[in-house]
DNA sequence: CTCCACTCGTTAGGATACGAACGAAACGAG
DNA sequence: CTCGTTTCGTTCGTATCCTAACGAGTGGAG
């Protein structure tokens, strides 16, 4: 976790063994910072607040977005948790071990299941979102009011141009 | 993936269900900006790279490490990696049984493994690291030279700040 | 030299992660 | 109504990923 080397002394290596192939440092240096920060804040918050309630991130993650938008299809979960169908299956099997969610067929469509948190996991959001977002607001303490502002807009613009292509693959894919 | 809710949409909800019990919607917006960023950029290299070549994220990361800083024992591997040693050994599994990297004994520490790169693991890296470097730089194409230079020291600072604890729980584990 | 505490990498068991293939349900065209 | 297509969630196989427990190797204290 810790990445001892410091950047100059990666790019040094790097220089060595990619001389005269143009690689752009600056950017590498966004994004291997975007993946180290992520993963720091992630163990951070899984460390101080989900572990010792039992929860995994994305069990946290789903949790959350049935707790804030109430009754949702599984699709829509998985495309606001970002993850696969076929995860996203294995992830509310675990929840619904652990009680905390409860799925439903839809009778509009016998295609959808719908998932509501029960009163258990209503009761731990209550109780476990207060303290994550401390540890949130732990995190983005060392920046500046104004630097979290540009961070945010940054990491938002990096968001969509990442997921630009996406979409049109989508839309190429006509078989 | 996508997050289709606005913030504001999302800020309204979580207002209601937590009235009154002072939640920090700014610390909020950049720490899931930074999860989002990052997922998001995994799936991108993912997709426009790794894929493509049969590589596993993490397992390109080790193979990157070890491309780098030449022959290294698992556990730097797996500090620098950011896994655990129980991944770190399976990860390697993969990587060994597709002739990418090779492991052998310390000799002055019969503990220790030392992994390198076997010569279809070099050429693999010398070919692919370019096209994941170009991607990096599509990555953060949308933002301006200074703007980039900003994000990578706030995102800095947020995993310095996540792994101070860290630190200092190692340090009181006595026992 | 003999313990013994410590440090390695690996293993065991469980949860998460994906793409691909699948069966069920919905729904348009004919 | 029937067929073909599409859209669901699930299952299957495989690869990560973690903690805890483990066995082997190290090295200091006595």
């Amino acid at each position: 976790m810790a990445g001892s080397h410091t950047l100059a002394e990666t790019e040094r290596q790097v220089s060595s063994l990619l001389r005269g192939m143009n690689i752009d440092f600056k950017a590498m240096t966004v994004v291997s910072n975007l993946f180290r920060a992520a993963n720091a804040a992630r163990n951070h918050l899984e460390r101080e607040v989900l572990s010792g309630n039992r929860l995994s991130w994305t069990g946290f993650v789903v949790l959350w977005v049935v707790w804030v938008w109430g009754e949702c299809e599984t699709r829509e979960i998985a495309e606001e948790v970002g993850t696969s169908k076929a995860t996203l299956t294995g992830v509310l099997k675990t929840l619904e071990r652990d009680k905390l969610v409860a799925k439903r067929r839809s009778k509009s469509d016998g295609r959808l299941v719908l998932v509501t948190l029960t009163g258990d996991g209503k009761r731990l959001m209550t109780r476990i979102f207060p303290e994550f977002n401390k540890q949130e607001v732990y995190l983005v303490s060392s920046l500046e009011g104004s630097e979290r502002k540009g961070t945010a807009d940054a990491l938002r613009k990096i968001t969509l141009h990442a997921r630009g292509d996406l979409a049109q693959k989508g839309k190429k894919r006509k078989r």
